[in-house]
RNA sequence: GGGUGGUUAGCUCAGUUGGUAGAGCGCAUCAUUGACGUUGAUGAGGCCAGAGGUUCAAGUCCUCUACCGCCCACCA
């Protein structure tokens, strides 16, 4: 027996040294010469993040597929990479560049900002890779790949000229959520609503009074409308000018009467601002009213305010609402109003809503079906990228897990708009687009010839993240990887990019391919901390870091207390007397081997003895177990699978056989012992199995100390199967 | 407003087609110098949120209620 054995297991000595010899092993990339396929795309991190809890529970999920499936003898594919994300490491390097330097990115200009930006996502990057590498993931880093890199840009050039080509891209003025802080639009997907009390001013408004939470988008409020049944101004009609004193004087005001005010709301009359709210200028838009812009992209009142003409809305709130209250204009104010204030789910910044020329993804268009792999959708039929994204799930062909979200995804689905792909950032794949004059290029490469200019937009970066579950095996090339790999047998991600970035995958590769990039979708939740609160923000002081967790108590224990109890979309909240309690088990299962190699040898083991009816009672067990284990992964359900085989080792195998045999093997008989020893040898080895993709340090550390083993590395053993039928009936 | 998840031991949470309530940490008693610094055995502690229903049988299925959370939504 190893002297390794004589001191309690040391995961800091071990692991490092582990993931190296597997690693050297080549055993994470695929096998050639094998048929069935197992693959997964590793959901890209941030470039520039770090490692939290919620990436941590997504590497011991996907590393429990990968390699369970990898022991069952599958082709198996697990592919890494980072993603640019676009705003969030744009933000990330302003504010430094603001802090240190007290520069914009403006001050900089666009090249060398994104010099910048490139260098700093280049050296994050090695942080963000030795960390996954620290869980033990077992990703093919051969293949590693970037949302922003040459391969991943000619794969967005070709979707986009694409999807133009078809109509399915255009360019078009509307009504967009504009971050004046981020001087971006962002799509309506990345708004996040916050309430937030701010006082409701009543107003009154020629014969009306009008309600609003924002008195400084006002003064070019022309029309005021209520609803055609509403019965109290049954007296006024649609067109009808009034005449009426306002902020800075009098003006003629016009009655509209449209069904989208709601007569239960204030009095039931409102003025609209279309240049500023979505809902104005639907409005407007079906009346064909005159839409005016009041404040600036930089948050700034135009000269439409008069006195309060470039002044900082935040600003001139307080001195609009005094002058409207001198004017006797203000009726009632209501201190305690609950508004949800729309901001940017990244970066925080309030949004705007401003009219403004943006790129869009028609969802709704028909178009010629090609190439079909889709079962609900026959080839050269009419459809859309909206029936795609429903079909494919709706058919079955994808299936989400847990179900219940299935349903979330339809009513998005349900109620999606065009997708706004159009950001005002520098950091990302720009937009494929060059102008001359009236001339329009669209293409791969900078068009031939003087005077072309390039759309200076860039592209939201789901689009890129759209692409990636194909766009990483080589794709828009007919590689080898391509043909093998895709579609990927399971996405594994948070439900809370269940519509950013899975069904923009399911978008991109049906209409890209025809086909699904995925066959299951397995969502795993959120990791909370003791107060509820999700762990994956930055910001949050009770966050448990993945890192540390390793670091104290080994990857090992760190994964089984992010597997156990944690059914897919459910939330979990991690505890560190959690992770403790799975650092004893590992523990556990060193001591269990110390004991089996100290009293086995070489020769007790090679061969099989005469099995007394104790021993092969517990060779059955262990097969049931192995079903057990086997059925759960098979399932998506890795939590039941570790709870299991947690349970059974300690508590079973442990507690009872082993304590059980220990007089045997001092006062027994020489053939009961033989029984005894090989099939505690036997167990052993169908535990380290078992056990490898929960805790694969461990495991791989003692099998490299097994003296007969059916594989040099566990990594690469063969999954048990039919032990019965192997060792107890022959 | 619509949807959705939760409510189980002192704490954090599991409980897969209905069949005698489980884990980690904590607690009590005993054993153990040991394969185990991280051990074992035994035990205390649960009207499984509340009410009704289906069933031979409900933590599990159905209906309603309460509270907490999340997602969605154009109430200015």
């Amino acid at each position: 027996m190893d002297d390794k054995f004589l001191k309690p297991y040391n995961p800091k000595e071990t692991e490092d040294k582990i993931y190296k010899l597997w690693e050297e092993s080549g055993f994470f990339q695929p096998q050639t010469g094998k048929s069935e396929t197992f693959s997964i795309s590793l959901p890209p991190p941030n470039v520039t993040g770090t490692l939290h809890m919620g990436h941590a529970a997504m590497l011991a999920v996907e590393d429990i597929l990968v390699r369970y499936n990898r022991m069952k003898g599958k082709r198996t594919l697990w592919l890494p990479g980072t993603d640019h994300a676009a705003i969030a490491t744009q933000s990330k390097v302003e504010e430094v560049l603001y802090r240190k330097e007290k520069k914009t990115r403006h001050d900089l200009g666009r090249e060398e900002f994104l010099k910048s930006v490139g260098e700093y996502a280049e050296k994050s990057h090695d942080t963000i890779v030795n960390q996954i590498k620290k869980m033990g993931a077992s990703v093919d880093w051969s293949r590693e790949a970037f949302t922003l890199d040459e391969k991943r840009s000619l794969a967005v050039k070709t979707a986009f000229k694409r999807m133009y080509d078809d109509g399915l891209i255009y360019r078009g003025e509307r009504i967009v959520n504009w971050d004046p802080k981020m001087q971006s639009n962002v799509s309506d997907d990345e708004i996040e609503r916050k309430e937030t009390k701010a006082p409701f001013y009543y107003l009154k408004y020629g014969p009306f009074e009008i309600g609003t939470a924002r008195p400084e988008t006002k003064f070019g409020d022309k029309y005021v409308v209520m609803h055609p049944r509403d019965s109290r101004y049954s007296k006024y009609e649609h067109g009808q000018k009034i005449d009426l004193e306002w902020i800075n004087g009098p003006i003629t005001a016009t009655v509209i009467k449209d069904e989208a005010v709601n007569m239960e709301f204030g009095t039931g009359v409102m003025t609209i601002t279309p240049w500023h709210d979505a809902t104005d200028f639907e409005i407007a838009k079906r009346h064909n009213l005159d839409t005016e812009q009041i404040i600036d992209f930089g948050g700034i009142l135009l000269p439409i305010a008069d006195e309060f003409k470039g002044m900082h809305i935040k600003k001139a709130r307080p001195l609009i609402v005094d002058k409207l209250k001198k004017k006797g204009l203000v009726t009632k104010i209501d201190e305690d109003y609950t508004l949800n204030l729309a901001t940017n789910y990244r970066g925080g910044g309030i949004i705007e809503p401003q009219i403004k020329e943006q790129w869009f993804i028609d969802v709704n268009k028909k178009f010629k079906f090609k190439n079909s792999k889709i079962e609900s959708i026959k080839n050269e039929d009419e459809t859309s990228l909206k029936e795609i994204m429903r079909k494919t799930v709706d058919s079955g062909q994808i299936e989400i897990i847990p179900k219940r979200f299935e349903k979330i995804y339809f009513h998005w689905i349900d109620r999606l708009c065009d997708w706004n792909i159009s950001r005002q950032i520098w950091y990302g794949h720009r937009i494929p687009v060059w102008y001359k004059g009236e001339e329009k290029y669209i293409g791969i490469e900078t068009p031939e010839g003087d005077g072309w200019k390039q759309d200076p937009d860039t592209l939201d970066t789901w689009f890129s993240s759209g692409l990636w579950t194909f766009s990483t095996l080589g794709w828009p090339e007919e590689t080898d990887d391509f043909k093998t790999f895709h579609p990927t047998s399971v996405m594994e991600t948070g439900y809370d990019i269940l519509f950013f970035w899975v069904a923009r995958m399911i978008l991109m590769s049906g209409y890209l391919l025809g086909d699904i990039p995925f066959k299951k979708v397995y969502l795993h939740g959120m990791v909370l901390d003791a107060k509820g609160k999700k762990m994956s923000k930055s910001d949050d002081k009770n966050a448990i870091d993945p890192l540390e967790m390793t670091e104290k108590y080994g990857a090992d224990a760190a994964r089984f207390s992010l597997i156990v109890g944690a059914p897919p979309g459910n939330d979990i909240s991690l505890s560190e007397d959690k992770v403790r309690g799975y650092k004893y088990f590992a523990n556990k299962i060193w001591n269990i081997s110390r004991f089996i190699l100290s009293n086995i040898d070489e020769s007790t083991i090679k061969q099989k003895p005469e099995l007394n009816e104790r021993d092969k009672k517990w060779l059955k067990d262990i097969e049931r177990i192995v079903e057990k284990i086997s059925k759960d992964i098979d399932e998506y359900r890795p939590d039941l699978a570790a709870d299991e085989i947690y349970h059974w080792v300690w508590h079973h195998f442990a507690d009872k056989y082993i304590e059980e045999i220990k007089p045997v093997l001092e006062n027994g008989s020489e053939k009961e012992k033989l029984s005894i020893r090989w099939t505690l040898y036997t167990i052993l080895t169908i535990c380290l199995k078992l056990l490898h993709p929960f805790a694969p340090f461990v495991t791989e550390e003692i099998w490299q100390s097994l003296p007969e083993r059916d594989s040099k590395m566990l990594i690469a053993a063969k999954w048990p199967n039919n032990i019965i039928k192997d060792i107890v009936d022959s």
